[in-house]
DNA sequence: GGTACCGGTATCAAATCCATACCGTGAGTC
DNA sequence: GACTCACGGTATGGATTTGATACCGGTACC
């Protein structure tokens, strides 16, 4: 079968997928969890910058997708956990590399915005 | 050297680049390239859903990164092509795989959602 | 003269994101 | 028994991004 869908179809539910992938936070997120469950002041810390607001949001989103578990200890103090899920865990192959080719090109990225500025400045010529 | 950027870090350069590599629509543009040069009508064509404004946009900032080049060809009728650059076909490896995981999953994060739904709908139990 | 195509802009509304402050529960602590 | 703290979040309200729709200047064609 291999295609059935076409990210490029407006109508295709894989848009829908990739636009939850895309969302600011997740590949932040599934990365966070690459290397076994953590905990939401945990995340909050790991994921620098991130407003509990917007990690909450992005945690039940990934939940609701089925990408991360969260379990909820009773015991005391009550602790929450998430966990990356089988499902989640296939993503992270794509997203680490996503995120290995943003760390590995930040000079090429920067070299060129500065090339842009340079030729902005110097006028259109 | 390797590793020199940790994306977790709130002021390490890598995140504006995963910033830029998030952007709503740069995997999709990313990736209607990778057949070759597309004109401006004809990637917004490809690209269902997109609307001018925010083609636009993307492939400024795209071309800012050096990941993308514009040619402008003064014949009649003016014609424009964009196309990758090195840089940008790097690029395209990693988002070919997500957005391969994308077309992929659909039935899975479906389903996920509907169990999601049901669980939501049942109450909490 | 009127219409259409190309490569975009302009304008304004809507969704998203973010910062900051705060809450309820329970534990420790004096 | 009031005071404070950590945990796992919410509430609020403003800034940033995104989106829909309409339009523009230039040229060719009819």
């Amino acid at each position: 079968m291999g295609k059935a869908y076409n990210v490029m179809a407006a109508t295709c539910p894989s848009r829908t997928v990739l636009h939850r992938i895309g969302a600011r936070w997740t590949v932040f997120v599934v990365n966070a969890l690459a290397d076994g469950p953590r905990r939401f002041t945990d995340l909050k810390a790991h994921i620098q910058g991130i407003t509990p607001k917007v990690l909450t949001e992005t945690l039940r989103s990934l939940e609701a997708d089925g990408l991360i578990s969260r379990q909820e200890y009773l015991e005391n103090p009550p602790r929450v956990e998430y966990a990356l899920t089988p499902l989640g865990r296939s993503l992270l192959v794509p997203l680490r590399a996503v995120r290995l080719w943003a760390e590995q090109h930040v000079p090429d990225i920067d070299a060129a915005r500065a090339r842009h500025e340079d030729r902005a400045a110097t006028g259109t010529a």
